[in-house]
DNA sequence: ATATTATACATAGGTACCTATGCAATGGCT
DNA sequence: AGCCATTGCATAGGTACCTATGTATAATAT
């Protein structure tokens, strides 16, 4: 009986004999939601991709470089949309784990050319079904129209920050 | 001109020379879209928030300690919604910095009472006028409805990850 | 009263981000 | 050719989370 309690405490806030008010406070903003929500689909696709082997920062490369190619840390932190140095150290966890592999790119010899291994490209068709099931699981209960809706604003929402950050850059 | 370029090279993905197709299915779905904007707010927040010498993570305990009450760990970290010890990663940082205190609980000899410092109580107005302008510029461009709308999509998504977590817990 | 279980916190170790900064190869410009 | 700004990467250090596990106090059951 205890032992569902013994998991997570987050999950269960609404059976406790603390005051509530204060969390209608705290949650009725996007941005803890937001938060909230980004933190619980780490923990499940961490939770999903473990078995794997595999964790949620590594899967913008296994999508990069699903097809076999190679790519550039620089593109690869680009299009994923994450700073140069967290492409760095994912990439270097990747290479611990034996899921990529760096060939010096010929034409420049700064960069290295990154692929995917043989046994990450084995890994690639779990993955993504793990990642369809969880999709579906996320989005239990809404109709196409809400996830566009969701996503639409969510897209807007990004464009926001993304300007708010080149702004104060700007002075 | 290059300094635009310096700060960030998240921003600009489209201006690039580099396929934008991936881009599309990358950022099709909730998901990314929604880890995004959350790094994205954790950003703005953290360069919202430095200049008072305060951090993203610590808003919670500052909302719920704003009156000047006191608060065990446990009740801090369930209200806010992390795990125990992240909580007390974060207490513990913001005892270094001088923002809480720690008074032993006369009812219970594991725990103690923390609260804030005068020190903190002092940075609160400032923190929550910060927080007012960024979420003024988060939601810039949206109707009142549309951030209602989105709240309510992303708490029924927060819903849908607990009941996952919670069933994948129980086998 | 005592033994067991549950709770509050601490600690260890890991992932995923970030900024700031240094270094080395490149690619213009003169 | 030689200088120099730019670019690609590495490294250092920090925040914010997580899980797993240990430890002491408290509560409960025998």
């Amino acid at each position: 009986m205890a032992d569902v309690k013994r998991d997570s405490a987050i999950a269960e806030v609404d059976k406790q004999d603390v005051p509530v008010a204060d969390e209608w406070e705290l949650f009725s903003t996007p941005a803890p939601l937001i938060n909230m929500a980004s933190r619980g689909l780490m923990r499940l696709a961490e939770r999903r991709l473990k078995p794997f082997g595999a964790s949620a920062g590594q899967l913008p490369v296994f999508y990069l470089l699903r097809d076999g190619g190679a790519m550039t840390q620089r593109d690869l932190a680009r299009l994923a949309r994450i700073e140069q140095p967290s492409m760095a150290q994912t990439l270097a966890r990747m290479e611990r784990d034996g899921l990529i592999r760096r060939a010096s790119d010929p034409r420049d010899g700064r960069s290295s050319l990154i692929s995917l291994t043989k046994k990450a490209l084995a890994k690639a068709p779990a993955l993504r079904g793990a990642l369809h099931a969880g999709r579906a699981e996320l989005v239990e209960g809404f109709s196409e129209a809400e996830i566009a809706m969701l996503c639409d604003l969510l897209r807007r929402l990004n464009r926001n920050l993304d300007r708010g950050v080149a702004k104060e850059i700007a002075e």
